[in-house]
DNA sequence: CCTCTCTACTTGTCTGAGGAGTCGTGCTAC
DNA sequence: GTAGCACGACTCCTCAGACAAGTAGAGAGG
């Protein structure tokens, strides 16, 4: 019978709230009113209620900032991103690398931890030993250059190559298995070499490296 | 340097959680360990460890039920593309800004069509007439900066500067309004000659103005 | 072997307290 | 008069303790 019961209050807070910003209760960007005049307002405690506005922050609808109070940061949920890399021309994608890649080197030279590097020089030797499978060794490649990524200490561009992954592992497989020959040694340098100049915190080496090696990937997709 | 400490003790624990979950820690649809068993687990009371979890439930990554536990209903979260904006330090938004646009300044040199020059004409003597208003002017700042990128002709990179535009937006309205003062001489100045180095195809020179533009900025904001 | 019950454990909710950050107000100094 | 500063009200953050509600497994009884 009593099956609404059912739904923790916290939920079913949040549920509410929801419904209220997407009414336009409030603007976006707009302060909600306090924890202590909302929890009676919906008949619950406190913590009930914070644990209703985490629960829309995990999901980007809401912001507080303690002292100031909590902000409406969205209306609703987005679009699809995957979407577009998915139709766009691979070139793009691989200019678009470039621009994350390069500049995360840059970025890796001057704030990489011994650790980041342990963890580089660890995928630069995985990458060196998987020369037989050419999945294996794209995806060791891939792993390479994600630690570099990492290591430029940047959660935005972490996520973007993070993005571009998917798409361009399917198209390196292709062009390695066309090309018949891969991971030899003057690619392999080029990756050391890489390796390096973030060891040496040398940003601007770096990124030349970085830029030279992924050009030449696009002139030969290209 | 040492903000690490702005950030909640609830998200530092759900972004510690979520770390061990994507470690592969617990298997997805297994339990986790109990609130009581976490909380002195991860430094924090059991309230804390109750809005983590809140929070990653937002997210889709954890459910709980009562009286049997907490489990894990996803392991890879197709992350919000604009979530991860929203909660990304501004830093690394403009770090990641200045990635695409100087990257896109250096092929737009190489792209632009003569349509594409006098659209950025017009956006610059635009940006030079709206001096007065400050949201007039960022609007008008934001333009200019989009022309170059549409210039550049790929489609991924258009979409991540438009991905960013909101985010920044409120951010440069906010520091220009500390400031105080803003669309000085000098300033037009350099989006003078950014724009002169793509109509003369030099693309390195059109990186170089981009990069230390956006790095002023960048040294201002942080 | 099956079923029922009971118990230990888990999450759900509330309350009260104190800490920490933010923002506007009003005072002070120049 | 105006700029800078101190203060206080307000807000979120965190913790601790208590009890309710629900679950699942162990054990007793058939």
């Amino acid at each position: 019978m009593e099956q609404v019961k059912r739904a923790p209050l916290a939920d079913q807070a949040a549920e509410l709230l929801l419904e209220r910003i997407r009414a336009g209760e409030w603007e976006l960007g707009q302060k909600l009113p306090g924890e202590t005049t909302l929890a009676p307002q919906l008949g619950v405690g406190r913590s009930t209620v914070r644990e209703a506005i985490r629960q829309l922050a995990g999901r980007g609808v809401l912001a507080s900032r303690q002292g100031a109070g909590v902000y409406v940061t969205a209306l609703d949920v987005p679009e699809e991103w995957d979407a577009v890399l998915r139709r766009a021309d691979l070139v793009s994608v691989i200019e678009a690398r470039i621009a994350i890649e390069a500049e995360a080197a840059a970025l890796a030279a001057g704030r990489r931890t011994p650790s980041d590097l342990r963890a580089i020089r660890r995928a630069l030797d995985d990458r060196a030993a998987n020369r037989v499978d050419i999945e294996d060794h794209v995806d060791a490649d891939t792993r390479f250059h994600r630690s570099i990524v990492a290591a430029a200490h940047n959660p935005i561009l972490t996520e973007l190559f993070d993005g571009f992954t998917p798409r361009m592992r399917q198209a390196m497989v292709e062009m390695l298995r066309l090309r018949g020959e891969f991971g030899d040694d003057a690619d392999h340098g080029a990756h050391e070499r890489l390796a390096e100049r973030i060891a040496e915190r040398d940003g601007d080496g770096a990124a030349r490296e970085s830029r030279s090696h992924l050009g030449a990937m696009k002139a030969a997709l290209a």
